[in-house]
DNA sequence: TCTGGGGTCCTCTCCCTA
DNA sequence: TCTGTAGGGAGAGGACCC
């Protein structure tokens, strides 16, 4: 295996830096994506250290190079951030534009194969075997979205090229920032082995305290542990899982369009509130914001959940599966309300409340209609709604409990 | 030290049904 | 009709990922 240059300016691809015969996975992933984008618009602040993130009761959601270097990494929460860089300049997220930008970066991978499957807003699996014969090698394609990404959008991306997806995943992770690496298919072992478990795709802080108790230190280890023995310490399914991924085998393929399922919207509250009705006031804006992207996306889902976490950061999740699908902002707050209520929480002071709807398939799927039901109801009126916004701006029909909230102090914005 | 928001997947338990 | 059991769905919680 050997790391390519380092692309700091565009130019013609360069020659394949490793053998990458039999590697059509790539894992694309861009650097600092929150950040760099932030760059774009702000140039004078390159070279510095910037964070982006939430300023109350916020964590980290991305950070330079420059401000990684003093420990600061993403969520990690705001106020240690600042600690430990009080120099940073700290930026507000812009959703909207980050969004833009991935569909702008997804728009080059797709030119590339249509085989490509976004597993978040920086980064994505490509599958290039159909593209090698009209591109070149797929190192030779990497190195091609990296410069078009430069070129288009103006931020870099790191590149791993392997057999599988696991392994593209970490070879990204060890390009960064702003390379490629190849793996081959014959140097997977050599390349995981000495890896530390935490490498390995589903080892968190919980598994990786088991793991080590186990004495189990690097990837090496776990792949010489006895399955059997893995299963019983972590669970049929991760244990299996850790042990195939321990010696590079990884079956899964990328799959473009992968459904969702589940819709989901929660709010952290700048401070605890402990006042019944305003929680009983979130729930309601949340369950509308949860029922209209349902809609703009075409589908309905038949589990309402939420979510409460209390101030002493203890989380319960409660659920209700319907009769029938929904997409319905006002189905989904009576059954996100009556969750709540049969919490009977009194006046327990919460941080955060949030609203799920699971269980998803499309609003077109043929289903039966019950006898009582109206053909024309709620969920017309709601489309309605979703026109007004479309065309004015914004969410210009409101449920008018939301309209007065004067009390409702609590909430963050 | 103080922990976001959007998700997925897994495990365990309970309940219902065959 | 009663009892034991196995399987599936639902619900709750935890861990993990970006």
């Amino acid at each position: 295996m050997s790391r390519s240059q380092q692309l700091h300016r565009p130019g013609p691809p360069s020659g394949p830096p490793g053998d990458d015969t039999g590697c059509p996975i790539l894992h694309v992933d861009m650097d600092a994506f929150y950040a760099s984008v932030e760059l774009r618009t702000r140039p004078e602040l390159r070279g510095r250290p910037v964070i982006v993130g939430g300023e109350v009761r916020g964590v980290v959601l991305s950070a330079t190079y420059e401000a990684r270097r003093f420990g600061v990494h993403s969520a990690m929460p705001m106020a240690r951030a600042r600690r430990l860089c009080p120099h940073a300049v700290v930026i507000a997220p812009h959703f909207a534009d980050y969004s833009s930008v991935s569909a702008g970066v997804m728009g080059i991978f797709r030119s590339v194969t249509p085989a490509v499957e976004p597993l978040a807003l920086d980064e994505a699996f490509l599958d290039v075997s159909g593209a090698i014969r009209r591109l070149g090698s797929p190192a030779r394609i990497g190195q091609l979205i990296r410069e078009r990404v430069v070129a288009d959008q103006g931020i870099t991306c790191s590149v791993g090229v392997a057999s599988t997806k696991y392994v593209a995943k970490l070879a990204s992770t060890r390009a960064k920032p702003d390379g490629l690496l190849v793996v081959p298919r014959d140097k997977v072992v050599d390349f995981l082995h000495p890896l530390p478990v935490g490498a390995l795709w589903g080892v968190g802080d919980k598994t990786q305290e088991i793991l080590i108790r186990l004495g189990l230190r690097t990837v090496r280890d776990v792949a010489h542990m006895p399955q059997p023995a893995l299963e019983r310490a972590l669970g049929s399914a991760l244990g299996a899982r850790l042990a195939a991924l321990a010696w590079g085998r990884d079956e899964r393929s990328v799959v473009a369009d992968e459904p969702d399922k589940s819709v989901g919207a929660e709010e952290t509250f700048a401070t605890d509130i402990d006042d019944p009705a305003a929680v009983r006031r979130e729930l309601l804006r949340l369950s509308e914001r949860v029922a209209v992207r349902l809609r703009s996306a075409g589908l309905q889902g038949r589990t309402v959940s939420i979510k409460i976490r209390f101030a002493n950061f203890h989380t319960v999740t409660r659920a209700r599966t319907l009769p029938d699908p929904t997409d319905i902002a006002r189905e989904i707050y009576a059954t996100a309300r009556g969750l709540y209520e049969g919490l009977q929480l009194g006046r327990a002071p919460l941080r955060l409340v949030g609203v799920r709807v699971e269980g998803l398939l499309p609003a077109d799927a043929p289903r039966q209609l019950l006898l009582d039901e109206r053909a024309h109801g709620w969920r017309e009126a709601e489309q309605a709604a979703d026109r007004a916004a479309q065309r004015f701006g914004g969410r210009v029909v409101w449920p008018a409990s939301l309209i007065e909230q004067s009390d409702d102090r609590g909430r963050k914005e």
